[in-house]
RNA sequence: GCGCCCGUAGCUCAGCUGGAUAGAGCGCAGCCCUCCGGAGGCUGAGGUCAGAGGUUCGAAUCCGCUCGGGCGCACCA
């Protein structure tokens, strides 16, 4: 409907163009939007206060034009002309119920659309380094980055979903060495253990694994792994240069060993991460390893490209990238003093593969505290000779979580922090994913935990679920009560439904499709889970105030078919968000 | 210090790319209710949209400034 009088209104335009009455030059976004007020009518459009000037007329009298030249339409009741010159719709009411059978005939696919068709779109998101299990901030990342997934796949676009998995670099090292501490220490041996490394307990558990496929392989007395290194932090020393220096000396000890301490690791936290994911709703179509894009050359061939483009120089025994020049505050190391690549120039070369893959859209979604980095990926793509306004950042603040009124404390260094399975064990995935697409991602959110889990009203997922599982307990009463639904016959007879209640549903239901789209255009999917709380109210006022299950055989299907499309489209909104549509609670 | 995000009811948050009287839930005050699931219903109070400017027919929304909060400014990821 929002669509159809979009293009009979630019249609409009173009007529008094041509009667010169507008200038052929302009070519204005026509926007109608729907009304806040029943008064104005169902839509609304601005359109005259925006030409009023480069017509030079008033808003009102363009509006009065605009008006007369207005094709005729069965589903328009009447036009008006309000306000400062805002043009007023009101729809046919036999038009309303028009979203009935449509959301019928649609079932499953109400709602979705093909804008994005042809169009290859990927979105990578979570890509948390696998040392060690994801926690809460990463599960905001990875539930509102399945949901913008879901939402451009129901727009039509072939989706891609990718985890990247930093398999290579110093944290992994720092991971594979505190591995192997843990391992020594369970072998027996006795020292201190670095402030540096990793101190959770899953690092223990590995090197359980570890004794246990190795027993005591690769045991090396702590007199010889500790001789003659520098000072850790704690006694005066740097803490990285500390870790660093006992990583070399784990490889030298080791040798070939020190790949198969580091493959376990990174294998188990990997596997883990993944079977949480799994567990949350959360699927991808690739995870891309770091590591093959040195082992392929990759990252080589795109340092090659920067420095043949001259983009690159040398300073202080490192190789720079000349991001400054590029829209960055400053130049960037790719290549550190000790030969090794940065973080960063496996990001060029990952992004750069990315684009060479063929895709229209990339959509990164990265912490909040990562939003210094996107300058320099756009610079090095800019560098590169690629589209860079291919690339969309999207940041996600963390959450807070808060049990009640107290706030839960969360610190990573103390390695006290929640995990995000722990949040599911907790509060349940449904609750869960709710709460975190809940809020605009970039607003800063509080998690209240006993909120989610508390089975009444105020639990915004539980009222959205109930409003679902009470359509299916009328149906379940139906045949107690000696009743069977007659589809057609309520189709036959919907101008019943004319109370308030019932009018009230019909827009909310036939605003669907269009929240669907704007949540998924914008990367949004807030606007979904406002969307299925208003139709949830909605319903329950109406089932406070209307009994479905009455006498009258016409009135009672029509009713039946109302509430079966609220069912359809509570159905559909939930499953885009990953969420269950329980038919009874 | 520089950069990015944010500031809307007591609290948590919406606000549809600049529109009509700024909304919802919770909380608060009062009233009603014994009916398909009482996991009710109705009404009300509550706002300098952080502040002061600018852009225009029109600003919570756009622009520059001030204040306040978060985050980032590595040869870490």
């Amino acid at each position: 409907m929002k669509k159809q009088l979009e293009s009979l209104l630019s249609q409009t335009i173009k007529t008094l163009q041509a009667q010169n009455v507008l200038t052929a030059d302009i070519n204005p976004l026509v926007h109608i939007e729907r009304t806040r007020d029943v008064s104005h009518g169902d839509f609304a459009s601005n359109i005259a206060l925006i030409l009023a000037k480069s017509a030079k007329t008033n808003p009102r009298q363009l509006a009065e034009q605009i008006i007369a030249e207005f094709p005729k339409n069965e589903a328009i009741l009447k036009v008006e002309i309000a306000g400062a010159g805002f043009i007023n719709f009101f729809i046919n009411s036999n038009a309303q119920y028009q979203v009935i059978a449509g959301i019928q005939a649609a079932g499953e696919n109400f709602g979705k659309s093909q804008i994005g068709a042809g169009k290859k779109v990927q979105v990578e998101f979570v890509s948390a380094n696998p040392t060690g299990p994801l926690h809460v901030g990463h599960g905001r990342g990875a539930a509102y980055g399945s949901v913008v997934a879901n939402l451009l796949t129901a727009m039509g676009f072939e989706v891609h979903r990718e985890y990247y998995v930093n398999d290579a670099g110093r944290q992994m090292e720092i991971l594979a060495t505190s591995v192997w501490l843990r391992y020594l220490e369970a072998c027996g041996e006795t020292f201190t253990f670095p402030s540096n490394a990793y101190r959770g307990d899953y690092v223990r558990d590995i090197a359980q694994k570890l004794v246990q496929q190795h027993s005591e392989k690769f045991v090396h007395a702590s007199k010889i792994v500790f001789a003659d290194l520098l000072l850790d932090e704690p006694e005066g020393g740097n803490k990285d240069d500390y870790i660093d220096a006992l990583t070399l000396r784990a490889k030298q000890l080791l040798g070939e060993g020190y790949r198969v301490i580091f493959d376990i690791g990174l294998n188990d936290i990997l596997g883990d991460i993944k079977d949480d994911l799994a567990e949350f709703g959360v699927t991808y179509e690739r995870w891309f390893s770091e590591r093959s894009l040195m082992d392929d050359g990759s990252i080589e061939k795109s340092l090659a490209v920067l420095k043949s483009n001259g983009h690159l120089y040398e300073k202080d025994g490192a190789t720079w990238f000349k991001s400054s020049e590029l829209g960055d505050e400053k130049d960037r190391v790719v290549i550190r003093d000790n030969g090794q690549y940065t973080y960063f120039a496996s990001d060029i070369a990952y992004h750069w593969n990315k684009l060479e893959r063929g895709f229209d859209v990339l959509i990164d979604i990265w912490g909040a505290d990562h939003h210094g980095y996107i300058a320099r990926v756009r610079a090095a793509l800019i560098a590169l000779g690629v589209d860079e306004t291919k690339l969309n950042v999207l940041l996600v603040q963390f959450a807070n979580l808060w049990r009640g009124t107290e706030k839960v404390s969360m610190s990573t260094r103390s390695g006290e922090f929640v995990t995000l399975r722990e949040l599911r064990d907790e509060v349940g995935k449904d609750a869960t994913r709710f709460f975190y697409v809940m809020r605009r991602s970039e607003q800063h959110m509080d998690f209240d935990l006993e909120l989610a889990k508390s089975k009444s009203n105020e639990n915004p997922v539980f009222y959205v679920q109930y409003a679902h599982a009470r359509v299916c307990s009328v149906f379940r009463q139906l045949p107690e009560k000696g009743f069977a639904q007659d589809v057609a016959l309520g189709m036959a007879n919907l101008a019943e439904l004319t109370s308030e209640h019932e009018t009230a549903l019909l827009t909310t239901l036939a605003r669907y499709p269009e929240v669907i789209e704007r949540a998924a255009s914008q990367y949004e999917p807030h606007l979904l889970i406002n969307y299925l709380r208003e139709l949830a109210t909605d319903f329950h006022t109406y089932y406070n105030a209307h009994q479905f299950l009455v006498e009258s055989d016409t009135l009672r299907n029509a009713r039946l078919n109302l509430i079966t499309a609220v069912r359809q489209v509570l159905f559909n909104g939930l499953t885009l968000l990953g969420i269950s549509a329980p038919e009874a609670m």
